[in-house]
DNA sequence: AACAGCTTTGGGAGCGCTCCCAAAACCCTG
DNA sequence: CAGGGTTTTGGGAGCGCTCCCAAAGCTGTT
């Protein structure tokens, strides 16, 4: 059986109270009696219980990540890795701990949802990319739960979030093919039901219309961040010709890849291909992938941060995070 | 604030040990009140408080998944999502909850190992992949935690384990490869410091041996179960002019393939590529992948179960599972 | 109607901690 | 060295629950 605070003060000849002081790093315990206190305190081994002292504080120094169900699908994508280290990584520095909720399906959600939050486990939450519908959102709001969004939010002003800029990222991809004098850019595109799938859309419609060239609805195909995805949208975009698509994540380009080359396309010869997201494989493809670096592991870790000071009331009210996005070239665009 | 059950008691009428009764599915709570209870509990949408639960019952509910340092490096690896995954669905099903602590450094690992396992955050761990030379096991059994690694752990008999059949499916991997009229079969191994690393090397062994065949130092070399892990490996066996590889892992195996194509060798036809894992990507990666799979999410789903059994002392002493392994053929090998 | 033997209910104690208040110990200063 | 102020310490109360024991409420029998 572990040790509790009493029988520490026992074996240090004080009170609990001074060892709870000692613990807490309250000031007014004399230097002397401190010292002996900790020495005792290493020597047996002691960590005081989490959950009497979350009994009475109200806290338990845990916050939770919070995947839902549609997600779960494309949990294979090495962009929950790295968040999920971004955020391991923070919280470790913290000293906070990591509960992590993956929802499969709605029910589930439902009663895991009730436990997990109303149970009091957790000090704050999370939520990784959500689909705009996701009913989780509107909840932690009318729970008044500390929570942050991984990818922003518009439906509701009062959502505290951390995105990386994704319109500026698409932009700048696309401005980059039209730079290497490309016009007939294709765009396969995120699930539109989430908000990082319509704003990297955003910026391909931005970069074109700065220009002054056509949206057009035929040049666009929707896919779903998984490689067979990427394939069969590139699929559909095959027969529209086009001299360049932009591809709203890695993992989608290497299946879009696949379907230019099946159809005997050269790249970047015949069509140049940019990608999204910047993950390891991007580099190590074949050609190396022209792609939108977003820093995901401190994308986790910033939302961490700002969790954590919702949390422990540091900042208040709604905080809005966009980290920069950057292009980084390589072969797959020509232009190397 | 949310309601205790001296509140919710007060609500139906009746005490606070009554509700408790209901909540806990005690069988002597007369049939009319049990549902006036639950439906005033339901209605008020109240949760039972996880911490002063914990304090009396001694249990949290909460089980954690460890993944120690050297792992995290490798985290990128689609082998974890998976894993967690079976893990997650596993801890929702029984209503248990996960929490998730990446060491990523020894002094944290220090720090991190007290506060959560000693501080009485959790019933069970799971240690996954860890090294062999890591201290984490045998603290845990010194510590008397209830705990089952992913992997098997030879050096100590009570550890309980969960694993694929390493050896089994290295060593089918390897004799299709025979059959095949291999003679001169190179391996990339895992990293040897693992159990997985060694294993694999193992059933590449019997295999050989079986057929009275050498085992050849030189074609052999380790990797880090990384792309560019296998990529290197694949570098340094390539003077040996091996006709069939055998690589300890699909990410390994794509990283060797980049190396025999640069070196202008094409696959099957002048190397056979055996890789291991069955991971996604072996069968959208061209060629598709030869390679043996293992189930990795009824891993995580079965580590779970043998966890649960022991911390709720259904059943006893170190379990020992594995899991089989299965050949799956593509077209990397030649044989399609 | 009284009682035994059951089922059902209520309330005290206590899990290990923090927080608060009051008591004890110490330190000046005159 | 008395007295006031400050620092340091101890112990009670209470967080929200479960568990236990005893009391209350039933039932059926004589």
């Amino acid at each position: 059986m572990a040790y509790t605070l009493e029988e520490i003060a026992a074996l240090a000849g004080v009170s609990r109270s001074t060892v709870s002081r000692v613990i807490n790093d309250h000031p007014s315990v004399r230097a002397e009696v401190r010292d002996r206190v900790w020495q005792i305190i290493h020597q047996v081994g002691y960590q005081p219980h989490a959950a009497a002292r979350s009994l009475v504080t109200n806290r338990t120094q845990v916050i939770g990540l919070i995947i839902p169900q549609a997600v779960t699908t494309i949990f294979t994508d090495p962009f929950f890795p790295l968040l999920i280290r971004g955020i391991a990584d923070a919280c470790n520095t913290h000293r906070y701990h990591l509960m992590l909720s993956l929802f499969s399906s709605r029910t589930e959600q439902e009663s895991l949802y009730r436990r997990v939050l109303k149970g009091g486990y957790l000090d704050g939450v999370i939520v990784a990319s959500t689909m705009l519908d996701d009913p989780l959102i509107p909840r932690l709001l009318q729970d008044q739960a500390s929570f942050v969004s991984v990818g922003r939010y518009p439906p509701d002003e009062r959502v505290s979030y951390v995105d990386a800029d994704n319109v500026g990222g698409a932009r700048m991809a696309v401005e980059h093919l039209l730079r290497l004098g490309h016009r007939r850019i294709a765009i396969v595109t995120g699930p539109l039901g989430m908000m990082a799938g319509q704003d990297r859309l955003e910026g391909y419609r931005q970069a074109l219309e700065s220009r002054g060239l056509p949206v057009e609805e035929a040049l666009m195909a929707e896919g779903d961040f998984t490689e067979s995805g990427g394939w069969m949208a590139m699929q559909r975009l095959l027969s529209q010709k086009p001299t360049a698509v932009f591809v709203a994540s890695d993992t989608m380009a290497i299946g879009a890849i696949k379907a230019l080359r099946e159809a005997g396309l050269r790249i970047p010869d015949d069509v140049a291909v940019v990608g999204f997201d910047d993950l390891p494989a991007a580099s190590i493809v074949e050609p190396a992938l022209t792609t939108v670096r977003q820093p995901i592991e401190r994308l986790g870790a910033t939302a961490v941060d700002v969790l954590l000071g919702l949390v422990e009331q540091r900042t208040e009210g709604p905080q809005k995070v966009v980290l920069p996005t950057e292009l980084v070239i390589r072969a797959s665009c020509g232009a190397m």
